[in-house]
DNA sequence: ATAGATGCAAACTGTTTGCAGCACC
DNA sequence: GGTGCTGCAAACAGTTTGCATCTAT
């Protein structure tokens, strides 16, 4: 992803817009980052970007299918680069850690389903919720 | 549901609180609350509850396991009464309406999941988004 | 040169909280 | 008579917007 792809979706190659970009490929499968927290990374990366700024960034982000912006508990939205794998979430109620996972009987299961009911699938959102147990695998931590 | 249920929990039969709970029930399945749509009926029904108080009985409703929050998009939350059946939502990205399902399969899967996983599942929480195809079953509308 | 992007502050929305008064056992 | 409940207003968090300035093209 580089400045490329902006102008690619209209718009400008601006330094604000390459650094969020940088922090959202940087921060990887395990981060998901609120606006807030890209904000911050921003801070303590020493540039002068503005909070407004972000959000309408990512925002423009969002609209141009670079980024998927997900409503988790809280009323919180939290932004991922959009690898268009579809993927979902499992959240750990302990540590809030974010884990992603792709599960096709369910992607099925919900084209079944809004078929079914008379809806035309546009997406859906699924996060399941539990306790991670560490003992399982150490690593991941 | 009545002022018995609510002595259950713990929480004194108030006018307020009965209020909101018939609300919640004539509300039905289709019509699914934020705690300002709960507020602007009861002031139709010319009662004099502060919205604070709303807000106040819904989270003690929810602890009590009376009610369920969900988080829809736009960081809002909506209530509905927790019949236990453990039901998804299906919502129309046209109207905004709705709708509530329960699907074996996918319940079964994330169960499976979230013990691949090494979660010890909580709870998820699935919204389907689309397009409402009107045609098929005009009634429901 | 100009359309678009930015930073700042102010506005806004949904929600929570502090506090004084009221209601109930 | 004390514990819990309420209404009001103020506080709060996350997000959006207006505007004057700046910048990429």
């Amino acid at each position: 992803m580089s400045g490329a792809e902006l102008k690619k979706v209209g718009l400008k190659v601006t330094l604000p817009r390459l650094k969020i970009l940088e922090i959202l490929e940087s921060a990887g499968e395990d981060h998901h980052l609120s606006a807030e927290d890209v904000f911050k990374i921003l801070l303590e990366q020493g540039e002068e970007v503005g909070l407004a700024t972000v959000y309408r960034v990512l925002t423009q982000f969002e609209q141009a299918g670079i980024v998927r912006r997900l409503n988790f508990e809280n009323n919180v939205s939290i932004f991922e680069l959009d690898t268009g794998d579809n993927h979902d979430h499992i959240v750990c109620i302990k540590t809030g850690r974010v884990r992603e996972f792709v599960d096709s009987v369910i992607e099925e299961r919900i084209q079944e389903i809004s078929k079914e009911l008379g809806y035309d699938l546009s997406g859906h959102n699924l996060v399941i919720y539990g306790a991670y147990k560490e003992e399982l695998d150490p690593a991941i931590k």
